[in-house]
RNA sequence: GGGUCGCUAACUCAAUUGGUAGAGUACUCGGCUUUUAACCGAAUAGUUCUGGGUUCGAGUCCCAGGCGACCCA
């Protein structure tokens, strides 16, 4: 009832300033609109029609046409829908710029035509004329005509008025740019800004293209549970949620990792999983609290496989969506051609920094030296692999644009990974960094299960140490490794990398559709005052 | 978590030293059969993010908060 009043409420306070004066603030243009629509309805038209039957897109018309010479006009039936985005409208003739998903395309729309295609309606072109805004979903018929001045249009014999808008576009020629708004409210950022719409296209590209990879080289994509009684697979700080029925707490997995090797463990041999990860930490250019990860693991196989499927699966998707392994990403130029480059994390951080980490015989020493070549060293690094990973990160990750292996990491950040088969205190492991950031983590599967309870275990202590980042012991796990698995390589990317790298996006809230943002309760809402 | 910057009409942005909040676009009305940021004329449009404070007077200065952007850890 008060929905209904509040409305009428709109219409009346509109309708008495008469339909003489403007309507600008939001409001007031909404109102108009509305009362467009009961006017189309008046004339026996619906504003919200059911179905139209499409025939070509924008695009399609303008590559089939493209020869078409200024002035020349070929009598063929095309049926058309899309969104207008803009009009100019003169007495008798009128030119209106229609988007669908491929492009735009022109609609001439002259009086006389449309009053001859449309002899049930009155005024077919003036309710054109007058009924419709930018915004507006449209149907229309006719054939095509490159305009005088060079323009491929539909020149139009009928019309229908799809879908009437209510909320006005952003600006035709500054659009909408103010990027809490494009993230807010994707569907307007979609509508103005042609290269989100390529970025997500790009996205789901990728996606297919991967996928498309792995099942032509026979691995099978698995769903793991998301919902967990116990997180585990990752150094990372889950989400509870509540079970009702059950009454009991479960987690958000932070890795599909586990429950992958329980699979391997089963004999699937070649299996992955993309999808969904959660995280329970903080928002940046490069973090979104859920993104899209795949895992991959294939048993017989060690991590030096990995790195080979590594490049075979990023250079597919690039040869998908660039059509090139040149690529451009903010300014650098990146060479996906492999192979790609292999260091070692001790001989890149020597190289960065003149430090050789194998020369320390103690902590105090390395830590010392660290600290005179600039690096900064937190309270919780107490150990020689924290400080080498410190160094890593402080000073070789950046510098890493062009694709590079980075092999053998300590084994105490590493509980997952077999031991290195020649290097004390290392692991079998490597990570992939392209254009300074890392986009891949791998490495040869652990799969001694007495050496995975110790690790599992010493990563327990740490949580009832209380690391908010380590996990209990997964016992069903271990017992899944005591019956035995193979030799395996696993694989995990990040997907979102993957797509910010081939899309040349700055931000993981440019590729992820609607990226999480804190509650906008002072922010308002278009449709908030009405509802 | 820290720092810097931002938030003004539907959109993009102005507003001098603290002194009547403006422009372009969009919208509304009128004109126009070859426009394409159409044009010409007219008119309308504001919780200056929120709350407090200083002041005769605050978009502007101060305090607290909200949301965001960028950089750093």
């Amino acid at each position: 009832m008060c929905i209904v009043h509040y409305q009428l409420f709109i219409m009346s306070s509109s309708s008495e300033k008469s339909n003489q004066q403007s309507a600008s603030n939001l409001r007031e243009i909404r109102a108009t609109r509305i009362q467009k629509i009961e006017k189309l309805q008046e004339e026996g038209l619906i504003p919200f029609v059911y179905k139209w039957e499409i025939t070509h897109h924008a695009k399609e018309l303008q590559q089939e046409y493209i020869e078409l010479e200024n002035g020349e006009e070929v009598e063929t039936d095309v049926s058309i829908a899309g969104r207008i985005v803009a009009r100019r409208v003169f007495g008798k003739l009128a030119f209106f710029t229609l988007q669908d998903k491929t492009g735009t395309i022109q609609l001439y729309l002259d009086k006389k035509r449309i009053s001859a295609g449309m002899s049930n309606l009155d005024n077919a072109f003036n309710i054109l004329k007058k009924q419709t805004d930018t915004g507006d979903i449209l149907g229309v018929k006719g054939s095509i005509k490159r305009t005088e001045k060079g323009e491929l249009s539909v020149n139009v014999d009928e019309y229908s008025i799809l879908t009437k808008s209510l909320l006005p576009l952003p600006d035709k020629w500054h659009g909408l740019t103010d990027k809490e708004k494009r993230y807010r409210q994707r569907y307007v950022d979609l509508i103005v800004n042609p290269n989100v719409r390529e970025t997500f296209r790009k996205r789901a590209k990728i996606i297919a293209a991967i996928r498309r990879y792995l099942e032509q080289e026979d691995f099978l994509e698995i769903e793991t549970p998301v919902l967990q009684t116990e997180a585990g697979g990752a150094d990372a700080r889950p989400f509870v949620t509540y079970h009702n029925a059950l009454d009991m707490d479960l987690y958000l997995r932070i890795a599909t990792e586990l429950h992958l090797k329980r699979l391997i463990v089963g004999g699937l041999e070649k299996v992955f999983e993309l999808g969904r990860i959660f995280r329970n930490e903080g928002v940046s250019t490069r973090h979104n609290p859920e993104f899209t990860s795949i895992e991959v693991y294939q048993a017989y196989a060690d991590y030096y496989d990995m790195m080979t499927l590594t490049e075979n699966i990023i250079t597919s998707a690039a040869n998908e969506v660039l059509g090139s392994l040149i690529l451009y990403y903010q300014g650098e130029t990146i060479d996906l051609n492999a192979p790609w480059k292999r260091a070692t994390m001790y001989d890149l951080i020597q190289e960065k920094t003149g430090i050789d980490f194998n020369r320390f015989n103690d902590f105090a020493e390395a830590k010392q030296a660290a600290q005179a070549a600039g690096i900064n060293i937190p309270e919780d690094c107490q150990s020689m692999g924290k400080l080498l990973n410190e160094a890593f990160e402080q000073k070789v990750e950046e510098t890493l644009i062009q694709p590079t292996f980075v092999l053998d990491f300590p084994k105490e950040i590493s509980p997952l990974a077999k031991p290195h088969r020649s290097k004390e205190g290392l692991v079998e492991r490597f990570e992939l960094y392209i254009g300074g950031r890392e986009l891949a983590n791998s490495f040869s599967e652990l799969t001694d299960p007495i050496d995975q309870r110790e690790r599992l275990e010493l990563q327990a202590a740490k949580k009832a140490a209380g690391d908010l980042e380590a996990h209990n012991v997964d016992e069903d796990f271990l017992t899944a490794l005591e019956y035995g698995m193979p030799p395996t390589g696993g694989l995990g990317i990040g997907i979102d990398r993957v797509v910010m790298l081939l899309t040349d996006s700055p931000s993981i809230r440019d590729v992820i559709a609607f990226p999480l943002l804190k509650s906008a309760s002072n922010v308002s809402h278009d449709s908030e005052e009405e509802t």
